[in-house]
DNA sequence: CTCGCGCATTGATGTAGATCAAGAAAGCAA
DNA sequence: TTGCTTTCTTGATCTACATCAATGCGCGAG
């Protein structure tokens, strides 16, 4: 469990096939963490896109001490609506939320991580992007 | 915030074309709950799908007296599992994954909420089943 | 019983996005 | 600067799944 103090972190999946999904980024203030259970490996990968300064919270400690209790809440929201918009929006609607909910860090991250966060390939990620610009 | 003592309900929500999406079902001792924000609308919907007993809490409940924290994390690992899913899976593989880990409900469901729930329409679901069923 | 209605199945066709391949730009090291 | 690597773009084709439409199958109400 990592709290972000300064920089901006990844964490992704790799699947069977190989490829990557970015689950989610961490900026500034964060809490990126793999929420596994207490044995089973965790299937989450985390690495750092910008140099920073990280928080580390150890995974046995009791839920009691959890230091922010709701940042769970909230990260539990950022998820339901991460799920509703996998199931019901085309590509072009998930980035167009993307780049209203987080501005800064389209500047911040190269697009096929975009894409990959998207769900899409950076191919399809870069159609949508000229479509857009195109009619303004 | 519901908790389910008997019964079995589901949450879903209206995307802006008049499509269901069930976001999760709720059978005996889940904790099912719209984790938006004080203000915002929620956006999901309940209802009840075989008839029981409910344990309702009010979400202007302050964090600390969360009844069953760890639920929550279990929640989030539910969560997360499903968005690697919803990203790197065919629908053929998400509706395997959801006959392993939740066999009981397939029986108490119809299949059109399945679909739903798996993000596919129920025709494709159809195909799926029959597919698998032909290669035993 | 039988009528009606929601659910499941099946087929034909459409489409968003994946995949494959090849260039063009943009970093970045030396 | 030059060259090398990585990212972005563009086009052609392919495929999983959606959509539309027709049919069959329970099942509960009358």
């Amino acid at each position: 469990m990592y709290k972000v103090k300064r920089g901006l972190i990844r964490s992704y999946t790799i699947d069977e096939k190989g490829k990557e999904h970015i689950y989610m980024f961490g900026p500034e203030n964060w809490i990126v963490a793999d929420y596994c259970g207490p044995q089973e490996p965790c299937q989450l990968y985390i690495d750092v896109l910008e140099d920073g300064e990280l928080e580390v919270t150890p995974k046995e400690l009791p839920v009691e001490e959890i230091p922010d209790p709701d940042a769970l809440l909230r990260r539990l929201q950022v998820m339901q609506n991460r799920i509703v918009m996998l199931m019901s929006s085309t590509a072009k609607e998930r980035y167009e939320h993307f780049v209203q909910t987080y501005p800064d860090i389209i500047q911040r991250v190269p697009q096929k991580m975009i894409a990959s966060y998207l769900g899409i390939t950076p191919e399809a990620l870069s159609r949508v992007r000229k479509a857009l610009s195109n009619r303004e």
